[in-house]
DNA sequence: GTACCTGCAAAACCTTTGCAGCATC
DNA sequence: GATGCTGCAAAGGTTTTGCAGGTAC
């Protein structure tokens, strides 16, 4: 999907946010967010660890940690996608994803759709008091493959 | 919301389906679907076991294999509302349920509105060629009493 | 009587924390 | 130099499995 140039744009807005809300410019963060945003779906703490460009360089400890500091920044979302383990997703303003997930194989697309349900979340805090409201969406099912 | 008459109407649709799938009609398995159906929302394992209908009945290792035989039936749905554990809940045909979640104290609310992504699904599967899909929508947020 | 289900116990899995040393600011 | 971050190791919590005995059919 995005380019370098288009990556690191990102990277950079993420590093610069974390920094002014507090957080130091370490090495660990900055390779992590560059997997999860060259990484078009969503990934456990597993699958980040995997990474070589993470591995080589980072705990496990080290990586959960930041997950959550980049998280309570707003720069990175927590999915439960229905599995055991969490996964986790670049969170860039103004974007939004629901995903489809194959329950057979495990595959995970992220849907390119005008999310459908935006337009209630406001409808939903008039009525029941809630604030800060956001929402998470997932279709389950046989992907063809699965099916053949 | 169900009275008695209700509830044992539902627990007896569902264990017919489970005998006619081949299960047995276990006691833990008829009191494991009174207290998923009695309650109005999800419950995790560590509730079911905590339920003294059943905590008195049956192992906590009965009820996760129940569950997953019941899921496999049908009768019963497998969520993640974002939490570690995972919920469950009574799917009795033709229901469906969204959730509301208070991301601080942790309550959930099961939302009894019309689905408002129910007819993308047979959009998806024409567009995807995923086959039986179904769907899982939360929301979260801070419910009135955390912000008070 | 046979096949399935249950209970107990232990293993597996993912997440979370303590602490001493290191890097960033 | 102070504070926050990292690595290693170990603890916590939930899920999952093995096996011998019991129960539904």
């Amino acid at each position: 999907m995005a380019e370098e140039k288009n990556i690191q744009e990102r990277i950079d807005w993420a590093v610069d946010v974390c920094r002014k809300r507090g957080l130091r410019r370490t090495k660990a963060m900055k390779q992590l967010l560059r997997v999860l945003i060259e990484s078009q779906c969503p990934l456990t703490l597993a699958d980040l660890c995997g990474a070589k460009a993470l591995s080589d360089h980072c705990d496990k400890a080290t990586v959960f940690r930041l997950l959550g500091r980049l998280q309570a920044k707003g720069v990175i979302r927590r999915l439960g996608l229905h599995e055991r383990a969490a996964y986790y997703t670049f969170a860039y303003p103004g974007e939004h994803f629901d995903y489809l997930v194959c329950t057979d194989c495990g595959k995970i697309e992220t849907l390119k759709m005008d999310c459908p349900v935006k337009v209630l979340e406001k409808d939903l805090m008039k009525r029941t008091g809630f604030s800060g409201l956001y929402h998470e969406l997932e279709f389950f099912g046989s992907c063809p493959q699965c099916v053949g």
